[in-house]
DNA sequence: AGCGGAACCTGTCGGC
DNA sequence: TGCCGACAGGTTCCGC
């Protein structure tokens, strides 16, 4: 479900709603796979714990908690946080309740569990954290970066793009609509790619990524934001889920193809 | 190194 | 109506 721009979203409204407010208890409904270990020990970390913060790295949603500790959530494909008056009991797909000393409740809902809930004292412990590559939206992203590690690969840039030891953040819906804006196929080699057309992904990265955050993300199905609403840039998509439509540059229907056994849409006219 | 395939889960949709 | 396969915004593991 959600990429870079829905779980930033989802981190500013969970900011607003959570900051100072103190995990008084927590009650899984179902931990597997969401919740690994010891499940008495994961309530023991975090019962008492103070939100000092909500931030964002790549896909992950970091909790910084006092005493000092850090909750690492993923969302994966259905995972949301929603922050609510107290429910009597828990619906379908509740699967955690971090029940807050404000009398609140924020609740971790996943339809298909393959969301992710861990506790850290130290950062650097995580493995998932310590793999990613660089933020989309960061300084690191240059022309030099690409060319250095990716100026021979064989690898297709859609592959590379969704890749998150090079880059962390981007995913299926956005890769395709960043490789049509740059007018690129995406069975192109990486190391095909040339200086120009480096800096046409990088302009169109940040430009898509920050138009995104600035519409609270895409809803294609089930993505909802922290009070239930839903993202808007799903208007602005001009090939994701698009097969057969016209395109809007050239007419040409859009195609799609199947790549590491995801979707790829693209304009086979437009990008070369 | 990097690919394809399967796995983790549950739901929806389209075709027959 | 019912069943079956394909597909879904993500990641990880395994074998070649």
């Amino acid at each position: 479900m959600p990429e870079l721009p829905e779980v930033e979203t989802v981190v500013r409204e969970l900011r607003e709603e959570i900051c100072g407010d103190i995990i008084s208890s927590v009650e899984i409904f179902r931990s597997n796979p969401i919740v690994q270990g010891d499940l008495d020990m994961f309530q023991e970390q975090l019962c008492g714990r103070k939100f000092m913060d909500v931030r964002r790295r790549a896909k992950y949603l970091i909790f910084n908690l006092e005493p000092k500790r850090y909750l690492v959530a993923h969302l994966r494909m259905t995972g949301k946080f929603i922050v609510s008056d107290p429910l009597p009991e828990p619906t379908k797909y509740n699967r955690v309740w971090f029940n807050l000393e404000s009398g609140r409740q924020m609740i971790f809902d996943d339809i298909r569990c393959f969301g992710t809930l861990e506790v850290y004292d130290d950062l650097a412990d995580s493995k998932s954290l310590q793999k990613l590559g660089i933020e989309p939206l960061s300084k690191a992203m240059t022309l030099g970066y690409f060319k250095k590690n990716l100026g021979s690969s064989k690898r297709e840039i859609k592959s590379v793009l969704l890749d998150q030891q090079i880059i962390a953040g981007l995913g299926n819906i956005y890769v395709s609509e960043i490789l049509f804006r740059s007018r690129i196929h995406p069975q192109r080699s990486a190391g095909s790619i040339n200086k120009r057309e480096w800096s046409l992904i990088i302009k169109y990265t940040k430009y898509i990524l920050q138009e995104a955050i600035k519409n609270n993300g895409t809803t294609i199905s089930d993505f909802r934001r922290v009070d239930d609403k839903t993202g808007a840039f799903q208007q602005f998509l001009q090939v994701y889920d698009k097969k057969e439509q016209p395109c809007t540059e050239c007419g040409t229907p859009i195609q799609r193809i199947v790549q590491q056994q995801r979707s790829t849409f693209f304009c086979p006219e437009c990008q070369r």
